[in-house]
DNA sequence: ATAGGATCACAACAACTGTCATGATGTCAA
DNA sequence: TTGACATCATGACAGTTGTTGTGATCCTAT
């Protein structure tokens, strides 16, 4: 139809992606702040024409990759189906956390766009409804989990759901500031520690 | 000494206090990066001659306003004893929270630098020792109530600790993005559930 | 071959930024 | 009073920003 059909050479679509993939490269290194289109034209090895031939304005630009980051996040963690027990749901829960370089990077830019929403009332919305989102999706397997009686009785299972979320936020936040202390090892220490405190008791 | 000893006059250091005060309001309302030093002398009702005056630049500046921050959220939550038992201890971890208007305001300022810390090495690691800092006195506040047998045994006092920070970032992190979901009373439901989870079994 | 569009480099523009120099005003000590 | 200093308003300066317009190059369909 348009034109693309030979191998390298990128669509409009995989173009944007790479822009995108730049942008989360600035924005990682250098901040939110200093993701100019300069500096992203540059990340990306061409000039500033290029962006604006892709986006309306930078505004677009930083939606667009936001999105990208937010559509890798959910496929990380998001796309098998909801666990059959603790073990799968605490490695469901696992797969948020930034436990490699490249998860990493996607969580100082969501990092960065979510500190940026708390500014501007637009993208607040959206990180709210994100947020709530999640909410509702953990408080389902939750009641799943307690339904089939693999957790602790008279357990408040929306409440465990936010405890779930924000412990995981937590955790990211001081693998970003402490990577020296909080590795890897050590964040899915902390959730397989925390499941096993929502275990029913065992035999 | 210098002059001001009539009331209604502020000493330099005063004057710096409320620079910083400006500052927070800005950085809180209109985030870190449009803190530009012509918003902060409108905020301040001044212009950027007072800022140029006390402060040797912005750098200068924005580093006293962090500093400034952390005095006040330490304040609310490290000037009391150690805890002498888990009651008491949820109670000073809770004070962490964001749950007046107050506490919101110097959250926003604070994460807004903690991000800004992720890019620039030299904030990155004072903010790394402050974690760090907070995580031991953390630990040592549960070995003691360990000792006293207000835990449950076989606890990995270390972990535990840095789940609870972790816990204390993201209910903060949600307070200020669903403020309608988590209010005052969820975060510290949340936080009382969780040091319910460590309690040794009772009688 | 030729026209039209996609792609992108480049330059110019106004707006905004931090910094600095200058001057005005007030206060205090001699 | 006079001189020194603190305080702060003002404007100018260079650098960076997002945006826009222009033109070059290449591909594709007729």
């Amino acid at each position: 139809m348009t034109k693309q059909n030979e191998m390298n050479v990128l669509s409009a679509d995989d173009r944007r992606e790479r822009v995108a993939q730049a942008t989360w490269a600035v924005i990682s290194r250098e901040g939110l702040d200093r993701a100019s289109l300069r500096a992203i034209a540059q990340e990306l090895g061409s000039t500033t024409g290029v962006l604006t031939h892709y986006f309306r304005d930078k505004e677009a630009l930083l939606d667009f990759a936001f999105a990208s980051i937010v559509e890798k996040l959910q496929f990380g963690a998001g796309s098998s189906a909801t666990p059959a027990d603790l073990e799968s749901a605490s490695e469901l829960l696992g797969a948020y956390l930034p436990l490699t370089a490249d998860t990493r990077v996607w969580w100082r830019v969501w990092l960065s766009f979510t500190v940026a929403a708390l500014a501007h009332k637009k993208r607040g919305e959206n990180h709210a409804e994100l947020y709530k989102e999640l909410s509702r999706f953990w408080t389902e397997i939750l009641s799943d989990l307690s339904q089939k009686g693999a957790l602790r009785p008279n357990l408040d299972v929306a409440l465990e759901a936010e405890t779930l979320l924000a412990l995981i936020d937590g955790i990211g936040i001081h693998a970003l500031i402490t990577p020296s202390s909080m590795t890897a090892k050590r964040q899915l220490q902390i959730v397989e520690c925390h499941f096993a405190k929502l275990a029913a008791a065992a035999g």
